[in-house]
DNA sequence: AGATTCGGTGTACAGCTGTACACTGACAAG
DNA sequence: CTTGTCAGTGTACAGCTGTACACCGAATCT
């Protein structure tokens, strides 16, 4: 309510007040950020097919037709979510493979886990509601990034010694294997309430086993 | 487009046309099947959320608010459309878990599993669209039913003979993650072309694999 | 045979939707 | 200083939505 008075006001005033500042192109990717956070907001425990473009514009504070200088229709801004969203938790991911700690792989990567899944809530929420529900452009747009990961972990574990009995192939669907895991794991810690602290370590501890049953499965691999 | 004149006619002819026979409960319980039963053909490829009234009334041939007669709201309809498709997917699967070949219960599971997601298309697309993106009945729906396939799969364990160093929680966790496993299988086989048949196939050497293994990480495991 | 139930119909309405069209005024370029 | 660009505005409209209300007529009950 009192936001979308405030952004009204922020592309009227002439200055002093931060939303009016900054290039005319500046200002047009500041609203078009906004209209991405504001979707993303809205998007909290909804599909992105039962938002209107009515809504979002709404939101952000202009004027419906304006929304059609940003993007072409709210499908486009749907692709645009996701890929911002992937970029996001691949980011994450990668950090949280940089901080390998030697003692205990999979009790770390659990861990980072459940970090950026509470970090990023709403955007885990949005990819893993549209992963198979969307449009089919967002689902690609998933669907690619997905496969990026897993690849990213293929050669990730290409690199692990105890892993050269593995043919590349077996290493894609290893790798395939324990993203799937991982994001059902996603799932589950999205559905648990942050709040309750039993439920969320029962949660964690039971995807830590999980993933230990199947690095076990692929330390006695044979291809 | 014929259907609803189809139908249309059916409930007004006097007699000697299917639709019209049978007491009255016959009637209308033969409607609410339609209902169901157009509701998933017009799900094939959008969500529920997208889906109105107007229009499953429209594709069935009755008048919207006729509608109401059947089901209070479409989020009804949705959590009737869920238990109905885990209902014939509990059934396929326990089928399956029957007749299982002493050679290779992994091959025939997945055989099985892929003969289950083509002959029931339509359900496994609606299960797997709504089981995150839908409405919080309807995900509740379908999250109840998972668990009761997860626990039916954990007291086959069970009676195994290589899994008596499983505990209760650990035999639990084991068929959390086989049934994560394979409902990823599940949603790979779906997005997988049929007519392809080498896609299909890689498709299910890769899911084979998968499952192969998880079981031999269960084989090595101490709870 | 008459009364009741109830799946189905048709009309109606307010509220929402996407988007076409003409506009304004601050910025950027010449 | 003039001119063009373009993110934003406001109005307008047709089409869709859910659902309230009154009604009908065949199956069912008494």
């Amino acid at each position: 309510m009192s936001k979308v008075v405030h952004v009204r006001t922020l592309n009227r005033m002439s200055s002093d007040v931060e939303g009016a500042t900054g290039s005319r192109q500046a200002r047009k990717l500041r609203t078009r950020q906004a209209l991405l956070d504001g979707s993303l907001r809205l998007l909290a425990d909804r599909t992105l097919a039962s938002l209107s473009l009515r809504e979002v514009a709404r939101e952000v504070g202009i004027v419906p037709t304006a929304f059609y200088r940003h993007f072409a229709s709210m499908e486009d801004l749907g692709v645009a979510l996701a890929e911002e969203c992937m970029r996001t938790l691949r980011r994450g991911l990668r950090q949280a493979r940089g901080r390998r700690s030697t003692s205990d792989l999979i009790k770390s990567s659990v861990t980072t886990l459940l970090e950026q899944v509470r970090a990023h809530d709403a955007q885990f929420r949005y990819v893993s509601r549209e992963r198979y529900g969307g449009v089919p452009d967002v689902r690609r747009a998933i669907a690619t990034e997905l496969k990026l990961i897993s690849s990213e972990l293929a050669t990730d574990f290409a690199r692990m010694p105890a892993l050269t009995a593995f043919s590349a192939d077996d290493l894609r669907m290893a790798a395939d294997l324990m993203v799937a895991a991982m994001m059902s794991i996603v799932l589950a810690l999205l559905e648990v309430d942050p709040h309750q602290a039993d439920d969320e370590r029962e949660v964690v501890e039971s995807a830590e086993k999980q993933l230990r049953l199947i690095a076990l499965g692929m330390a006695v691999w044979r291809s």
